[in-house]
DNA sequence: ATCGGTTGGAACGGTAGCGTTCCGCTGAGA
DNA sequence: TCTCAGCGGAACGCTACCGTTCCAACCGAT
């Protein structure tokens, strides 16, 4: 199999991908719009589902930073830069938000995001170790719900609400996240 | 037009929504399911997108409390459990996350989701005004972020990731955001 | 009883995607 | 230099949906 030629069809994926949702998905434009033969698409993946649970569990599992900036609210700042800096591309944003409604339907796109899940939770796992070890936050705060009060309010608004998010409006949010993970009882 | 086969069509309409996604959505098959001839659907709406917006326009605007609690916390509380009370129902997460997706391709639905997100930003605005009259939070406060920090929490763990939250996980969230919006800093 | 609008149902031509098959060409490795 | 897997391109039969049109049946109001 030619590389390029599969590197050809994973760009135009996640191209379609993001312009018409997984649902509207047809891997023959695919195979168009990347300028290559059906026949060259269907050789390397038998339909739709298996090819983007295989290209997702190939992209990039680059976020791993240790990351240790000396405070909780610091931490969290680079945390939030980090989600704000992969929130940034709209071609991500869109398909995050297609793929979170789309995994409702099809089960298997979710074991092929459990790795980015996996990497996310440890690596808030590790910041709140750190803040644990400061003694900034109590040893037996809820963790789940930590994650939650972390990633999801700069979430909802980049991606759901398509807002803004400046550096200052970051590092507010990181001063009320803190504030909120300081104040957290155990479960 | 008869009413019932306007009722009908509605009902299949969301019923379909919720199971193959907006994309997927066949308003041939809307009409089958709903025991209609196409006809009868096409009379009334010319398009998926017109339809959509003209059913979503009706949908209940009927979470007008003014639920005073006597406290901050108490008061946020009252709004989460709300909020888990919409998010519950499984059709109704389905068709809030695969919107949330669509409205990036279709715009003409934002238009149709104005009214619930004007609605709920007014609820916690008040929330809000009632917290700063106790001297509970700042004036300055970021009404903007406040808002953001207490719905994407709940919303993040129920629709997005497909989590539990009883009573006590309510109870802790209230807790906690409440300690966030105590120190939330003006904008 | 009559009338006029609405109904379910069937069919229309057209577009689009699926997954497969075949063909003649190309280019890299033996 | 030869060979052959992989290539693009085109076509296949099939299914689904679109939006429209027609019809006979129906039914409520006059």
């Amino acid at each position: 199999m030619r590389a390029d030629v599969t590197n050809a069809l994973t760009r135009s994926f996640f191209e379609e991908w993001a312009r018409t949702g997984y649902a509207g998905l047809s891997l023959e434009r695919v195979a168009r719009t990347a300028g290559v033969g059906k026949a060259a698409l269907y050789r390397r993946w038998p339909d739709k589902v298996s090819m983007a649970s295989d290209l997702l569990s190939h992209v990039g599992l680059t976020m791993t930073d240790v990351e240790e900036h000396g405070s909780l609210e610091a931490d969290l700042q680079a945390v939030l830069l980090a989600i704000r800096r992969v929130l940034r591309h709209p071609k991500v944003r869109r398909i995050l938000t297609d793929l979170h409604g789309e995994i409702e339907r099809t089960p298997a796109l979710e074991m092929a995001i459990r790795p980015f899940q996996r990497a996310r939770r440890e690596r808030i796992n590790g910041l709140i170790n750190r803040a644990i070890k400061r003694r900034e936050v109590s040893p037996l705060v809820d963790r789940e719900m930590a994650a939650d009060l972390i990633a999801a309010p700069l979430y909802w608004r980049i991606a759901v609400l398509g807002g803004r998010s400046d550096r200052a409006y970051i590092k507010r949010l990181a001063l009320v996240t803190g504030a909120a993970l300081r104040a957290s009882a155990p479960s």
